[in-house]
DNA sequence: CCGTAAACGAGACGGTACGTCCAGTCTTATT
DNA sequence: AATAAGACTGGACGTACCGTCTCGTTTACGG
């Protein structure tokens, strides 16, 4: 069956893979805000021009790199609401400490705001899955009982999120697998309490 | 009486004052990432040569225009726990929400981090101030018995601002007073069941 | 027909004319040291960048501007060695004194003489195939018999060359076609009676 | 007798001597073209401020010093006219070639160039002098019937100054007492056999 | 020996041009 | 159709030096 998942023919961008690659390597080597187009073009062996043809800039080939690359799979059930939320924050601490597509983050959705459907893209693409896979965890402890029925499910998943991201961007304390579970302590007992009425 | 305040013979820029102001307007304008050091200075009639004299770039500028303009003022005793973290919480919300400056924070720091004195100087000089006013909130609390002794504040303190951040800057949802009111009542309860341990 | 003169693939600077006219056209209405690439850019539609592409700053641009737009045909044989060094001696005088490029030589050459290298070229470039010329001309007039074989050719043209640039340049004086022959009889019947032993 | 020649009383500039030392020891590091008045207030040790009250900028600073510190001083009879010239002429060479003054000059002239009062003021002060003594010396030569009465003597000088400034500043030849020896044998026969009728 | 006026020091500033980086677009091959 | 190659416009950067302004401070003379 010609015209299978890697099709080489036809439209479409043929050297994604190299870009996004090339992005990623540069990215470990230098901070968002000093990464240029050219650099990625020197770098992937692509020319500019053809990167402008699929990619209107800097930030959304940031962006797609990013999308491709980080880890959004689903929580599994570790048997206790405690242990799947600090599962997922870890896996969400994964994505923005360990790499360094994460301390790109805020700068580069500071980039693409100047484009509000930009923003939008990118909440869809990159946020919306990591967010219902969350979703359905709290599900899980709602059902279980360690959550409150009328718990606000999202301001509940972004304090959990915003801990580490804040603690990561604004403060520059440390963050990692240990954080996320102690942030998990503190908010779960909380809002088993009732909390968020 | 010569050596007053506006001495024209004291070292140090003269014009600080209509460069701030010039940063904030441009800032309602346009966002830190469109904003330029050569619009800072039409707006404020300030040559550019003038403004590297004493600030090494946009950044610095930006930082100086919010560590003197935001609001740092000490939080009152209103009585109960939940109501003071309350009301500290949406003074942080007026200062990331409501103010052109907020918005420009994450990519102001991600800027400031090129330079790692850079990064630390504004947090020392705009966040300190507002932290140790949360901290006493906190220490209030604790002295109450509405949260616990072993509570770690810092790790509390970055999820009550980090919710309302991270909702701001990543998910893009509303952030105002009430929300704030939320978070707290997310997190109270929680952390005086004993969570944090 | 492919590759032409005009072909837009070719390699190197697209609009060298236009560049090069402009700077003369600038050099008619301000002096040297008055003349700025940026003034060059607007006047010829190039922008700014571009230039810095091709030549290395204001120098190179004239010193180009000056080599290509030059006089350095050969001296016809008039049948006599005066007349055969008075015209050529005419035509240095048209590029110095007549022309605005000739006004910028002192100070191009200051300007040059920065980078060894710069001044090097712009000697061969310019000078050499002037003085060739001249070489021609006053070996016709040592075969004729009108200037001594043992002539010192260098320092001979040196002081023909010199005596107008001189005028020109230091003590401001008139410089023309007239000039330039009463200079040729100054010499020649001194070269001619065995001077530069 | 108060008042006298190094009167330190009333107006005028009381640190000439200091400025115009520094400005000859930073033309000995730099040429003229990358001189600047800053480097000169720094090396003197006199503030900016005062060299703009009594100097237009860099051009007049480096003019008054090249007028003060030149030699001028009158020609020696040596008995014979070519001595006389010669001598003169080695004179002119120590200016130009030997003192960084000289190769100051060309890049000098097109500075003051810009207006023209400059120029002239600085053709009198410094010109004038050495060519008078020259004019002396060829005086002397015709009246002992080595040169003819009828020579063009200013257009005589130039070619004299200007065959070792050309070499200087144009060829890039070498320029010493011997060159000014040949460049007066070259002139000197001829003119005496009639030239410049 | 003290007051006065010149010369000087000190700092900040507006302003021009510099030379550079990078963005983003165009045209024309080439594969 | 996608990519390569090269030149180009354009905006902003950060810097150097210019020449000027305002004020205080020193200096040395002349009463």
């Amino acid at each position: 069956m010609p015209g299978s998942s890697a099709d080489s023919r036809r439209v479409g961008p043929r050297k994604r893979d190299l870009v996004l690659r090339a992005v990623v390597d540069e990215l470990t080597r230098t901070p968002y805000a000093q990464l240029t187009v050219e650099r990625i073009a020197e770098a992937s062996g692509v020319h500019k021009t053809t990167l402008y043809r699929w990619w209107s800039g800097k930030a959304e080939l940031v962006a797609d790199a990013l999308a491709t690359l980080m880890d959004t799979g689903p929580v599994p059930d570790t048997g206790s609401t405690r242990g799947d939320l600090a599962q997922w924050l870890a896996g969400t601490v994964r994505n923005y400490a360990g790499s360094p597509l994460g301390a790109a983050m805020p700068a580069l959705i500071s980039d693409l705001a100047s484009t509000p459907e930009g923003l939008a893209a990118f909440r869809t693409a990159f946020l919306a899955e990591r967010r219902n896979n969350c979703a359905e965890v709290v599900e899980r402890g709602v059902a279980r009982g360690d959550l409150p029925e009328e718990l606000d499910v999202d301001l509940f998943m972004d304090t959990l999120a915003g801990a580490v991201f804040y603690r990561q961007v604004v403060t520059g304390g440390r963050v990692d697998a240990d954080t996320a579970a102690r942030v998990v302590d503190l908010l779960v007992p909380a809002a088993a309490s009732g909390a968020g009425q």
